[in-house]
DNA sequence: GTCGAAAACTGTAACAGTTACATTTATGGA
DNA sequence: TCCATAAATGTAACTGTTACAGTTTTCGAC
């Protein structure tokens, strides 16, 4: 039932996306103009921003296929599993892919670009929010509980630790012990 | 000590971020320009930005003391006080202040403006690596220890709870709540 | 196929934040 | 008093983003 136009739409967004990707990891976030990228693209700027809200969303675009999964997860997991483990395993599997070569450089890129880390922290925000709604709704409490809300923010940490370190999948490891033990204060 | 030089900066910076926000809530943070702000303050728009590095700083701009306060609050507590403690009465004292009439303003205006947003969590990023760095001293751990990295996050998630509720007071209360009781996960 | 409405795309120009640059002014110390 | 240094200036650029007005393409009904 998907019309051409919209499979136009999708392939003119991915072309757009690879265009933007390959000249971006080629000269650099800041070494490339939008309207250079719309150029290669063959497209007008204005198509551009039609297609992706900012510079950044052209890098980084799979943000939604992230959310979509960590809502998922959460909502159809087995019986007898916590939400907690479950995703646990996601993160676990999911940026145990980041040890491969392209995904390294990916992350390098986003890394040592203060505008990319800034939109990357943005879309966590956004997955944060899902996560702790999601969460809300497994437990049986109200949408904006204070309780779901402290452990999503927990949870969605990880992402923010495993951008900045260099051992992924140690760091997933060692928080979501930490975690999972309850966050035990020294009493000092 | 202080020399001409020195006062006459912190004038003139002082200077700017009250001409900038008295402009930013006549009119709104996107309904002002910055040669409007630099015109209103009787200076270039080059020296607004050798004072500021960006217009949403001119407008946030206590955010190096709150820094201060965190990092000096965890490394003098008295002996028999934790970590945990002096944070949490901290955030109470800093952010009941948030009733009042001045304050409430400012908050609505951050909340209600994206780019303050962003900023705002910028700063409250910078915040948390600090309180982590301080932490793990606090406890003699490593610089980057995961565990400090993973307390400082939770903790400083509060900040956002509260920039977020319309009930800072209970908000606050709850989280640390939740945080003290050691993060208990449902069983499912 | 044809036609008309809706949607996508275009090119250009503007706008706003930010920075570079070359110049001028003020300051502090010898 | 004089000089090196730091601060401020005005202007013009650069860059992401948006507004606008006009053109092309697609869709669905006939």
């Amino acid at each position: 039932m998907a019309g051409l136009r919209e499979r136009k739409k999708a392939a003119t967004r991915q072309h757009i996306s690879d265009v933007a990707t390959r000249l971006i990891m080629e000269k650099g976030f800041d070494g490339v103009g939008v309207r250079e990228i719309a150029e290669a693209a063959q497209v007008s700027p204005t198509t551009l921003f039609s297609y992706f809200p900012s510079k950044e969303a052209m890098f980084i675009d799979r943000d939604e296929e992230l959310e979509r999964q960590l809502v998922d997860t959460i909502r159809d997991r087995p019986d007898g599993t916590t939400a907690l483990q479950v995703l646990r395993d996601l993160f676990v599997s999911r940026f145990g892919l980041l040890d491969h070569p392209g995904s390294r450089d990916f992350v390098a890129m986003v890394r040592s670009t203060p505008s990319l880390m800034e939109h990357w922290r943005q879309i966590g925000m956004r997955h944060q929010v899902a996560v702790a709604r999601e969460l809300a709704a497994a437990w049986d409490r109200p949408e904006d509980d204070t309780y779901a809300w402290v452990v999503a923010h927990a949870v969605l940490g990880v992402r923010e630790q495993l951008m900045m370190a260099d051992a992924p999948q140690q760091v997933v490891d060692a928080t979501f012990e930490i975690l999972e033990r309850g966050l035990p204060f020294p009493s000092r």
